[in-house]
This record gives structure tokens, C-alpha cells and sequence, in this order.
DNA sequence: GCGTATACTCTAACAGTGTTAGGGACGGCA
DNA sequence: TGCCGTCCCTAACACTGTTAGAGTATACGC
């Protein structure tokens, strides 16, 4: 008969799918565990806790869903493959981005980033450099799902007609016009196509040259 | 005697810095106007408005601040310092980042867009693609600032013994604790250090590369 | 000068938020 | 039996953004 601990965080998540972020409060979580608003005190220290609790769950979940990743892939399509895992997870959820944004770096994430960099030293990247590298992949994940969401839920506000001004403003600028245009129609072909994927692949380009010159280095240097 | 509406705009980013967005209430901004709260609702339809004003008005200061962009640079490099002009634009105001990424594209930067992309077609990307990119550069330039500055939030809020504790939990993972102490000590030489610059360099690498792609498919075109 | 509209401001109030104070009911355990 | 930890409650506080509705002062046409 008691709520736990675990039971709040999972209808909270449930319940941020129908209502999104700014209408997660207190009460209509309470009210949904069939619980007054100040008992989640007892729970939760704050509802900052409760996010964070959250943001925790949603990777845990994320990361017991899909097989590890194959330890015989190159190094590049280990780390875009990773990469792409964690920007799902935070799609999978409703504002998902928002929460993790907020979320002051969890515990969870810890072991994680030493297994990479254990990975990425062993492979001749210099610790801090990888370091630098996991932080840089994070915020362009945080970010682009940030505004694909915020776009999301635009749409769902104020449907589809200010979306058309848009496109109409857009008229004046025939480079910008014609490029929305293209990815537009890059859209309808592929479905889901999103710039998440170019940066993505950018990104790895300038890894794998970072490498070829590491390497290229250490060669010099023995030699 | 009448308050403008710019003057509130320019009270509200003075508030915003001593308050952060947490305290920046209609209240506390209509106190420092001498004017009562509901007032603000004569000058904006919503607090969002007033935000996306704010917004707005931050990128504006940035640009008339800097002197343009030699447009004799390498294109590289004409790219790496618009996305680091614009990085600083956010870190300049505390909590920037928040009030940049609630806020629906404003309209002053769509010219800014069509000159980039332009620019980029005239050097031999294609349209989608520049687009993608741009939008990617701002999602990589909108998490890290994001992360930035929600840390100095942190900092600011609970002093510095929490950053003590996070250190104590380092030690257990070794590779991540070698690398922290490589980072913390190129922040203690270089001043301000921030991976930030990492991402951005591996963006325009990966970028030169692509570029370099382009050009040989096009040579081979049109031999 | 008179009347009227426009620009700007006010007070009072509402519905909702996170959060605290303080206290009860129930179980296991000494 | 008495006590302590767990889980929950009601009442209330100090805020928040926001609306209703009324007021004043300046500018302008007649």
C-alpha cells in the first residue's frame, strides 16, 4: 500500500509524457498516486530531486534496453553509435531534454565516462583531450535535442498555421527558402532526418583527423 | 516620466544579472521600473514576450559590439570566430543560455543566416548541408554554454565544498580523475580553457574535410 | 475651451506553484 | 506496554504569472 520511492519516479516520468515539463507539478503527480502534494516531501527532499531522480532513470533505462555496443566495431562507429544511443534517449521522453539539462551530473554517468576514456587513451587520445571530446559530444547532444524538442512542442501549442508564417517570412531569403526547401524534402524521403546526424558526423571527421595526427606524431617520435 | 518599452528590455538584462532567471520576477523587474507588475502587460503580452525581447536584444549588442568579420579570412576561420563570437554573445549574461534556448527563432536572425549561407554555397557546399551545419553550430554552441553556465550556477549557489565532493568521487574511477587534473591545470595556465574550444575545432575539422570531399567530386565532375 | 481618444498606469484579485509546520496512524521491536 | 521509524495527512505560507476594470494625463480635432 505504500508508495516507494521507485513508484513516484516512474509515474512522474509517466505523467511528463502527457503533460510535458511545465505541467508536471506536485500536485497532479500526488494526485496520481493517490497522494497528497506534501507526502512527496517525504520521498524527496525537493522537486529538483525528483528530476534528478528522474533524468536517472530515463538512462538507466536507455542502457539496459539495447545491447552493448559490439567491442570489435572501429573506435569511430563505437563512439557515433553511442553517441546516437544517447540522443534517443533523451527523444524517447517527452522534454526529456529540459530534464536532463537541468540535471546536475548524475553519479550514474561516471563509470561510463571512464570506461570511454579508458577506450579512447588505450586507442592514443591524451586523457584530457578525450575528456574534452566526451564533454563536447555531450553538449551537442543536450543541444540539438533541446531544439528539436522545444520545436516539438511549438507544434503541439499553436499547430501547424504558425508554421506556415514562418515558411512565408522565409520568402525573403531565397538561399535560406531554397535550403529549407531541400531539407524538407530530405525529410519526406528519409522520415526522420535531422541535423543531429550531420553535426554527428562532423564531429567524427574531425576526431578521425585528430587521430591520423596523433598518430602521426608518435611515429616522428619514435622514429 | 513614461517607461518604453526598451527601457524595460535593458532594466530586465541588468536584473537578469543579479538576480539570474530563478529571481527574475515581474514583480522585483516592475519594482525597479517604479512601476507596478500588471503594467508590464501594457508593454508585452506575456513574460515569454519579454524574454524573447531580452534575447534579441542580447544578440544585437554582440554584433554592433565587434567590429564585422574580415571577409578576407581563410572561410574556416571566418566560421570558427562567428561561432565563438557568438558563444561569448550567450556567456556574457548570466543565465543566457536559458533565455536563448527558451526563445522561439527570432526574426533578426534569419539575414544573418542567408549571408552565411551564401557564403558557404559560394564555396561549394550545398544548401541542405550548410543549413544543417549552422544549425548544428548553434546546438553544440547553445549545450556548451548551457552546461557552462548551469555549473556556475551550482558554483554560485552551494560554494565550493559540493566541488570538493565531486573530486572525492573522482578517485575512484582513475582515468577520469588523471584527466580532470590535466584539464583543471590547462584552466590554472591558459586562464579560461573550456571544452568548448575543443568541440569547435574538431566541428571545423571535420567541416575542412567535408570541404575537401566536395571539391574533389567536383573536379572529378568536370573532368 | 470642450470633448475625446490614446498612452500609460493603478489596485484588487485569482488560480496555481513549491514548500513548511505540525501532527496523526500504523507497524515492528524492546 | 512503550517507543521509534515509516508513511501519510490538513492547513497554511509566500510566492508566481496573469486578468478585470478603473483611472489619469497628455495630444488632438472641433
Amino acid at each position: 500500500m505504500a508508495v516507494t520511492r521507485d513508484e513516484v519516479v516512474r509515474t512522474a516520468i509517466r505523467l511528463l509524457d502527457e503533460v510535458g515539463l511545465d505541467g508536471l507539478t506536485l500536485r497532479r503527480l500526488a494526485g496520481k498516486l493517490h497522494i497528497s502534494a506534501p507526502t512527496l516531501y517525504w520521498h524527496f527532499r525537493d522537486k529538483r530531486e525528483l528530476l534528478d531522480a528522474m533524468a536517472e532513470e530515463m538512462v538507466r533505462r536507455q542502457r539496459e534496453a539495447e545491447p552493448p555496443i559490439p567491442e570489435d566495431w572501429p573506435w569511430d562507429e563505437q563512439i557515433a553509435e553511442s553517441m546516437r544511443r544517447q540522443y534517443r534517449a533523451i527523444l524517447a521522453y517527452r522534454d526529456g531534454a529540459r530534464v536532463m539539462a537541468g540535471n546536475r551530473p548524475t553519479d550514474a554517468s561516471l563509470p561510463v565516462i571512464e570506461h570511454y576514456l579508458a577506450r579512447w587513451m588505450e586507442i592514443g587520445f591524451p586523457a584530457h583531450e578525450a575528456l574534452a571530446t566526451i564533454l563536447s559530444m555531450g553538449d551537442l547532444i543536450v543541444g540539438a535535442a533541446l531544439e528539436y524538442q522545444a520545436e516539438m512542442e511549438r507544434v503541439r501549442q499553436q499547430g501547424k498555421e504558425a508554421q506556415q508564417e514562418v515558411w512565408e517570412k522565409m520568402k525573403a531569403y531565397p538561399n535560406l527558402h531554397a535550403a529549407a526547401r531541400q531539407r524538407a524534402a530530405r525529410v519526406a524521403h528519409d522520415g526522420h532526418y535531422d541535423s543531429f546526424e550531420h553535426g554527428l558526423s562532423l564531429l567524427i571527421a574531425g576526431l578521425r583527423q585528430r587521430h591520423a595526427e596523433l598518430m602521426a606524431q608518435r611515429e616522428m617520435a619514435t622514429a
